[in-house]
This record gives structure tokens, sequence and C-alpha cells, in this order.
RNA sequence: GCCGCUAUAGCUCAGCGGUAGAGCGCACCCUUGGUAAGGGUGAGGUCAAGGGUUCAAAUCCCUUUAGCGGCUCCA
């Protein structure tokens, strides 16, 4: 008979079964009625779930945490979504008939559910109010959700029947993933043939059951087949509110069913719902895109291309300070900046292997016009161009293939030299034209690690779906930099690049992100290199990372396909995770480009890369800057730092005096010498979210002093001498933020 | 790339078969005003591009381009 064991530790025994419910009536009946689910051993399931042995039990109910600050529990939220999955599933089919469902799960923020409308009755974002209203009403009406299970082969008879494949493919799809869980004590096994997939059979065990769940009565109400759990009844959802429809493919496959996503979030209680619902206008009110054209930051123009961002001048002041505080922590570092062309030949990325192993997401090759007259002369198809453009000589794969002691390059990629075609590539990456400035003086050891940085443009042919504001483009910069070290080197390099990020992270005051350590994936067959390398570069990272002192996470299969990474992932106030910096560990390149340096024993040593990008590249990075500070920079990184307002024209010549002065220290100041009145010229002014304001007036100009206004501070703060202010924003600029001027008013 | 939605003034948007509208911004004028929008006048659009239907198209249809939301992808 069960004991269980509570969250605080103590132990209840029941004579018979009991359910959970039970449990929290016996508990409390306050508790028995903010039930919404329970964890029997961790694990979340419905509140009618009976328990027959000893277990740990908790129950869930919409609010956890102690005090004041209560927020809604998570596991309440998955119930509570999951339930209204199935709430709006069964309103849109009342309000669309027809309509087959397909795949309903809950999401950190809301839930969807995947379906396929009938084709001449698409669902549309004007059915939403009635949907609502459905939803509304099966949520007044109360009725429980009730679970049922049958054993598989009358569940699948009764999927049959209702002739949903997309239910009978979960089902079969169910039932192999409990075989394979039970397959290692390999019970007999009893198979199926597909209903969905011809000629595949499925093995699953004969006592294996299917669940559903019915809104209400099994046979009289709308049900559908799910693992659960749910709550206890539809009345227990609080709020749910469609968002959006979206398209999608079933199994996430584009060549199997479109599917119609309808997009929706539930919450305990409507007040839950406005507070989150709030969270996303400002959240879009954040957006880098809005915030972009609003100050005049960034602008993507038709004629130039999708994806190719024009810095503006506003915006280019952004970059520039960027560029100027990595240029001084390279300084300190020890890196050599240079200066390296946006294209190379062909066969310079035949060599490093980025063409034409990556040409999908390149922009397509230029090509050499003398060698292309004489490919079209000889009347060559577009299929053979293209095959001339991807040969190579047999004197490069021979190389290639002598270094890399495999055949790397196959040998049906060899081409005649007289019938290649030659041509250049926008570059993709960086690092062939850094390895080239590496290999063109002799090393000694005593140099070595040389470390080349630049803030190297790259080109990418991203999808055109793809593509988002700043943060997804097709042309970027990177603040690149290439290591090339020796074996032993790796590991203290490796500490310099992370630590690097870990300045500019913390100087932009960015708290929010994990260090990800990229590995390979077991199965993957897309890495290049020798194992026996790959296994001592992830050791390297793994190090590197443990050494740094912040937590992280090992992933296999996020690895490059030349070498294992560390990635910074950042978390922006909407939730969503950049990859933004990150140090890689190469093993690969140094053999393709035959790279060496001369030991202390006289002879030739293979160098180690390291790519490293601390802002990953500047177009993201601002675009995630904008969104982390909703426009309001820092002061250094402001555009425009202060704004002087002169009360009225009478005042216009102390202004100029005010304005020469801050600009005799580099600060990035203007005056409004427009006929407004004051009050307008502060609104103007706080539109842009300018860091100080400025007002003069005749007060001020007697005493030598201004009038200051701090951003995000709605008042005057009283007036400073002007050699004080001019010092003080002088001192706050430099420090990057470490001092404020405004500091000495609140 | 795929699916859906969208495209009207610099920006935000209304108009949705009968010869283009508002607010903000911009220019000029009046106002000389002490802390989040003083008043007036005016300029600005071949309604994304191309094609079609119609007596008539910003409005309906098709194609293209671009944006948005997803899916898939991201060396």
């Amino acid at each position: 008979m069960p004991t269980i064991t509570l969250p605080d530790g103590s132990k209840k025994s029941f004579d018979q079964p009991v359910t959970a419910r039970q449990v929290a009536e016996s508990i409390g009946p306050r508790l028995a009625q903010a039930a919404l689910g329970c964890k029997i051993n961790g694990e979340l399931r419905d509140l009618s779930t009976l328990i027959a042995g000893d277990c740990s039990l908790s129950i869930v109910t919409e609010k956890t945490g102690r005090g004041g600050d209560k927020q809604p529990d998570p596991d309440a939220l998955f119930l509570i979504r999951h339930s209204a999955a199935h709430v709006m599933a069964e309103a849109i089919q009342r309000v669309v008939p027809g309509v087959k469902l397909a795949y309903g799960p809950p999401l950190a923020t809301g839930f969807y559910y995947d379906m396929q409308a009938p084709a001449d009755r698409p669902i549309s974002s004007g059915d939403f109010e009635k949907i609502e209203q459905e939803i509304a009403a099966i949520i007044k009406e109360d009725r429980p959700f009730t679970r049922y299970e049958v054993l598989a082969d009358e569940g699948l008879a009764k999927l049959r029947a209702e002739g949903n494949k997309f239910k009978i493919d979960n089902a079969e799809i169910a039932l192999a993933k409990d075989a394979q869980d039970a397959a290692p004590d390999a019970d007999p096994l009893k198979s199926h043939k597909s209903l969905v997939t011809p000629g595949v059979s499925i093995n699953y065990r004969p006592g294996c059951r299917l669940s559903f769940y019915a809104t209400g009565a099994p046979g009289k109400n709308w049900e559908d087949l799910c693992r659960g759990p749910h709550v206890p009844s539809t009345g227990r959802i609080g709020a749910v509110k469609v968002l959006s429809l979206a398209s999608s493919y079933w199994h996430g496959d584009e060549n199997s069913d479109r599917l119609t996503r309808v997009y929706g979030t539930a919450f305990a209680s409507q007040a839950d719902m406005d507070a989150h619902l709030n969270q996303l206008e400002e959240a879009k009110k954040r957006d880098h895109r809005v915030i972009g054209r609003q100050l005049r930051l960034f602008h993507i123009d038709e004629d130039v291309g999708q994806g190719l961002i024009l810095w503006t001048p506003a915006g280019s002041v952004l970059r520039l300070e960027l560029m100027k505080f990595i240029s001084q922590e390279l300084e300190k570092q020890g890196y050599h900046q240079v200066f390296t062309p946006n294209i190379g030949k062909l066969e310079l990325y035949k060599t490093s292997g980025h063409f034409p192993y990556y040409k999908d997401a390149q922009y397509p090759a230029i090509t050499e016009p003398e060698s292309l007259s004489k490919a079209l002369a000889e009347g060559c198809s577009c299929a053979e161009l293209t095959n001339r453009l991807e040969g190579v000589s047999a004197r490069l794969a021979e190389n290639i293939n002598k270094r890399t002691g495999k055949e790397t390059i196959e040998s049906s990629r060899i081409m005649a030299d007289e019938k290649l075609l030659n041509g250049y590539l926008l570059r993709p990456m960086n690092c062939p034209h850094h390895i080239k400035i590496f290999a063109s003086a002799p090393h000694s050891y005593r140099d070595m690690p040389v470390r080349l940085a630049e803030f190297g443009t790259v080109y990418r042919w991203e999808q055109s779906g793809e593509l988002n504001g700043m943060t997804r483009v097709r042309g970027f910069t990177q603040d690149d930099a290439h290591l090339f070290c020796t074996e032993d080197q790796v590991p203290g390099e490796l500490l310099g690049c992370l630590s690097l990020v870990k300045v500019v992270l913390t100087t932009l005051n960015m708290k929010d992100y994990r260090v990800r350590v990229g590995l390979r994936d077991p199965d993957g067959k897309k890495y290049t290199g020798d194992p026996k390398n790959w296994d001592r570069a992830e050791d390297a990272c793994r190090a590197a990372a443990k050494s740094l002192g912040v937590p992280f996470t090992e992933e296999p299969g996020e690895a490059a396909f030349y070498g294992p990474k560390i990635d910074f992932v950042i978390k922006d106030v909407i939730g969503r995770e950049w990859q933004l910096g990150t140090v890689q560990v190469d093993y690969n390149l140094p053999i393709r480009f035959d790279l060496s340096y001369v030991g202390p024993d006289n002879q030739p040593h293979r160098p180690v890369m390291i790519h490293r990008a601390p802002f990953g590249s500047f177009e993201r990075f601002c675009g995630v800057l904008i969104e982390h500070f909703a426009g309001s920079f820092p002061t250094w990184l402001s555009p425009e730092q202060v704004r002087i307002l002169p009360i009225s024209e009478k005042t216009d010549g102390y202004a100029q005096k005010v304005l020469a002065a801050l600009k005799a220290v580099g600060c990035r100041a203007t005056a409004d010498f427009s006929g407004d009145r004051i009050q307008a010229k502060i609104k103007n002014a706080t539109d842009w979210r300018i860091p100080y304001l400025l007002i003069v007036g005749p007060k001020d100009e007697e005493a030598g002093k201004v009038s200051i206004r701090a951003r995000g501070i709605q008042k005057d703060l009283g007036a400073m001498g002007l050699d004080e202010f001019v010092a003080g924003i002088k001192a706050e600029i430099e420090s990057r933020g470490a001092s404020s001027v405004a500091a000495r008013f609140v």
C-alpha cells in the first residue's frame, strides 16, 4: 500500500491505491481546490492518476514560490497550455468544419496546434474572434479532461476508422518509441504494418497502450489522441488567446504535408495574460528594426539588395566606437591588425574547402572574363560551366590529399588545367587571407603566437526567408582574428580569447548569456580532419571553458565543420537567444595550407589555428545592442551625446560657446536653435534618446552654468558649472560608463 | 528556398471600383517662451514595379520585387 513522500519530506501512508487528488484533499481542501496536476517521482501527471506504489508526490498549482513574488509555475503553465491547445482545436473544428488535427504541443510562452484545413476553406485570422468565442464557451462548460487508455490494436483500429493519417502516424511513432525504450530486454515484439508509410512495419510491445483524452465524456464529447497530462477540467484553463497563423510541415519535412500552425497562449488568469501581452507590446517597441528607423541607425534598400546593411551616420558612430573599443583591447593583447580584400581566387577557397562545399550558402563565383569567353566559345552548357568552375587541378588535388593523408578531394573533380574555369569568390570567411599573410614570411617558434586581426567583411547567401533586420544578413563585418600558435600555446590562447569576449560583454553590461561548447556530432559526416586532432581540440575547448569560471554546456553537433568551438549565446529582452562571440579551434586549415613554423629542433612544425570574433559581427551585435538598450545607449556609444537647448534666441550665443567647449573635448554635441519653445525642444530631444540635455537661459549664462536633464530622469537636475560638466562628461565617455555626470545629482 | 499575410507622403496609418486623405515630420511666417508637443501657412504621392479585367483600378486578377510571421537552414 502506497507510502507517499511529500515535497517537505513528510510521508503519508494509505491503505489502498489513491489518486493524486485524494492525496491533495487529505492535505487540505484549499490545496485540492487549487491543484491543476501533480508530479509523481518528478514526472508531470494528471491529478486523477491512481497511485498504487510508494513514490514522491508534489501537487502542482498555478502559483509557486513564497512571499510576495509569486510567479506562474512552469508546470502549471504547461498543463494549462497543453489543455488550451485541445480546447482551441475543438473550437477550430467547430468554426472550420473538416479541419484535420496533427500535433499540438505547449511552448515556453504559449502553444500551437498544427492542422490541415480543407483546401476550399483555409483558416484565416478573420476566424480568430469566432474561435475565441467558442473557446470561451468550452471553458465555461467546465468539462472534465477524461483520460482513457486502450490496447494498441484497438487504438490503431479506432484511429484508422477516423481516417486522420497524422494521428495514426503519431500513434505509430509513440508505439515505436515505446518499443525502442523497452528493446534492451528483448521482449517479444508484435509487428504492425504502418498505416501511413507503405511497406514499413512497426514493432511494439503487445501490452502497449495508447491514451486518449476526452474533453468531457468519452464517446460523447470531443477527444484527441494524447499522451497528456491535462488540467482537471476546461474551467481551470483561465485565459486563452489565439495569436497568429503560420505554416509548417508535417515532421518539419518540406516534402511532407503542408500544415497550418495556429499559435495561441494561455495563462491561469486574465491578469497574467494581460501582463504577457503587454510585454509583447514592449518587446515590439524595442525591436531593432523599429528603433533603427526611428533613430536613423541603419537602412536596408531594395535597390541595393536584401540583407545588405547601409550604415547611416548615426549607426556608424555606434560601429566606430565599438571598433575603437575592440582595437584598444587588441593592442593590449598583442594582436596585429591587417587589411585584406573582400574577394579572392576560387582556388584559394578550393584549398580551404569553402568552395564548392558550401556553394549553396555563397554568392555565386565571379568568373574571370577571358576564361569565361573561352569556355563560351567552346559552346559549354551551363552544367559544364559549373563543372569547370568547381573542378580542381591535379596539382591541387594531389597536394591536399597528400597533406590530409586521404582522398579529401575526389578524383572525379580533377580536371585538366586548360579546361578549368578561373574565377573569384566574394569571401565567405576571412581565414584564407590571414593564412596567406602568415605563410608569406617564415616563422620561428620564438615569434609564436602570431595574432592577426581584421574587421573583415564576409558575404554569405542566407536563404531569403531567414533574413531579418541586422541580425541575419548577407554581408557582414566580423571583428575577426586568427591566432597561429604552437600546440602548447592553445590552452593559453583560448583563455585569452575568452577573457576578451568577457571584457566586451561586461563593458556593455550584457549579463544574460550562456557559454556553449560545440562538439562534433558522433554520427555527423560534415566534419573534416583527423579524429585524433578533433579529440585534442575538443579537450582544449572544454578545459578553456572550465577555467573561464562560468557555467557552460557541451553540445554535440554544434561544432563548425573544421573544428570545435566555444560560443557565447546572449539572451535578449524578448528571451530570444543570439550567438554572438565565438572562439574556434582549427587543426584542419593549417594542414590544407601546409603551414609551418621552425621549432627549437630546427625542424618544421604544424601550427594550430584559433578563429575568434568577440562581437560575432557588427551587424548582429548592433542589432542585439539596440534591443538590449532599447535605443538608449550608454553615453560613450550614443550617436548624439549632448544636446544644448537654448531657452530663446537671446542665449543662442552662450549655447554656441557651450557647444564649442563640448566639441573641444570630442563630445558629440549639437544645439537646437529652432524656434520651438523649450518644452518642445525637450520633447524632441527625448525622442532621440539623447543622454544629456543642457538647458541654457539668461540665468545660466550669467552664472556660467548649464541646467542639466539626464535621459530617463524626467526632471531638471539643477545647474552645474560649464567646466565641471565638460570635465565630467569627458570622464564618462573615456571610461565607457564607469563614471557618470548625472550620478552626482541622484 | 517553402507556406501564409502585407506594400498609399520621410514615418505611422485611413480610404478598398467613380479622377488621392489624416497625424507626426519637413519648409516658411508669427510667437522670445525656464523643463515631455504654442499658433498659422505651405511643399510633398504616376497609391512597390509590370501586365490583365472594366466605360472607369490605389481598390479586382496575374507576375515580379521587397517587408512581416512561421517552417527549413546558418561554415
